[in-house]
DNA sequence: CAATGAACGAACTAGCTAGTTAATAGTAGG
DNA sequence: CCTACTATTAACTAGCTAGTTCGTTCATTG
């Protein structure tokens, strides 16, 4: 991550000496664009649409609120571009699976576990998605690669599905689309729902203790499901 | 600022006088405050916490702002009670249960479907979860009612597998609050999580259409789990 | 029925917050 | 090295927003 060290002079209006010691800034918009932007994810993703502010962002990146405004617009073109790049950097765990190499069996158990494994470690898309949902996700829709966005590791699932299906060994009163919510359910529950999980019941379920526990219980669970009876 | 002191006034149940006159507005402590609470709910469930605005609140109720500061004291404080208040009326499932009267397949069916029922009957509840989950429950965590928050379902739901498992028909590799999770998780993700995955996929998981489908689909899926094997 | 305190309303305020202005410094092309 | 454009900065502002002030009205009670 880009920190502030080469920075300051704030005032000094002096011209540049001829001297370029390497601490003055460099003039870099991609640079700067792209700092904005990863500053504005954590931000978002901590409080939320409303509960952020520009101010704040601006606070936490070498550079100053205007250049937010330079290069994004306004707050919710910000929050829309966290919120597109979060998603776009989560894809591909399809990739992951090889899926013509495992019987379907296997290869349901692998994609579930990959998801389990990515939603732990991106808390933030989780936050941004939780945060989204609450806006009714009035801003993704806006969103010009909406249609890009559906993940890939359907598809996948989709056909690891029909291979056990017609192997006799899958249930087939379900697609693709059911058992991606299933997996989806249980991983964002866990991390989404961790706060008020543990206040009640006293149980984090994101102790790393139990995690393999969970791991393995949403195998079982969508495996015993799909090859029930 | 130290006005904030609330009333303990308990419910002084003020005896209705028997002149009603209808028109002109009656005091009533207990109804003011219970109206502002009610608009506060729908307010702090639609815009989050720093989304909503107290003066909107105000707006929609028949008082004033000032009263708001009068029972509640603040923000804050009106934020938890609508908190609070959501979760006391949310509990209750156990004793629609008739859990003896059921084998355990039965009865654990039983249970996830009126859970299914109750998350989809209650979004108000719902998005207040989700969104205190955004606050990481700091909120929560400092009510003094938390103590007596957690869901009697649980236990019902223990004595359940409990029953099960003596009868050889369960897995004992999961514990009750396991399979509330399991169970949670689906009917939260389908209602908290809509509006993104209806973005993405075009699939509107609460479409009336597909309830029957979903609700069969929840209770297959926590038998499959525990009968499994 | 007077006194006392609970319940209420209108208007106010201090501080915050998204967004802007206007001027300046670096950089690429000729 | 000049011109035109891009990147950048500090300071500013209009409007919002949580919280307050202060005065009034209603209802209970001694």
């Amino acid at each position: 991550m880009v920190n502030g060290t080469l920075r300051s002079t704030p005032g000094s209006v002096v011209a540049a000496p001829t001297s370029d010691t390497g601490e003055a800034r460099q003039r870099d918009a991609e640079r700067t664009r792209a700092e904005i932007l990863e500053v504005a994810t954590l931000e978002f993703a901590d409080k939320g649409y409303a509960g952020a502010r520009v101010d704040e962002i601006a606070a936490r990146t070498s550079t100053t609120k205007r250049m937010i405004y330079y290069y994004f617009g306004g707050k919710e073109q910000l929050y829309l571009a966290a919120l597109e790049n979060a998603y776009s950097v989560i894809r591909g765990i399809e990739g992951e699976v090889d899926v013509d190499h495992l019987d379907p069996v296997s290869a349901i158990r692998r994609l579930a576990e990959l998801t389990f494994d990515h939603h732990e470690s991106h808390p933030n898309f989780l936050r941004l998605v939780s945060i989204e949902n609450i806006h009714r996700a009035e801003h993704l829709t806006k969103s010009d690669l909406l249609p890009r966005l559906a993940d890939p590791a359907v598809d996948v699932l989709g056909r690891i599905l029909e291979r056990g299906r017609a192997a006799g060994q899958f249930r087939d009163d379900v697609d693709a689309l059911d058992v991606h919510m299933v997996i989806s359910s249980f991983c964002v529950f866990r991390t989404a729902n961790r706060y008020t999980f543990q206040a009640i019941f006293q149980r984090d379920m994101l102790d790393p203790a139990r995690r393999d526990h969970y791991r393995r219980m949403l195998g079982d669970l969508v495996i015993d499901f799909l090859t029930a009876r």
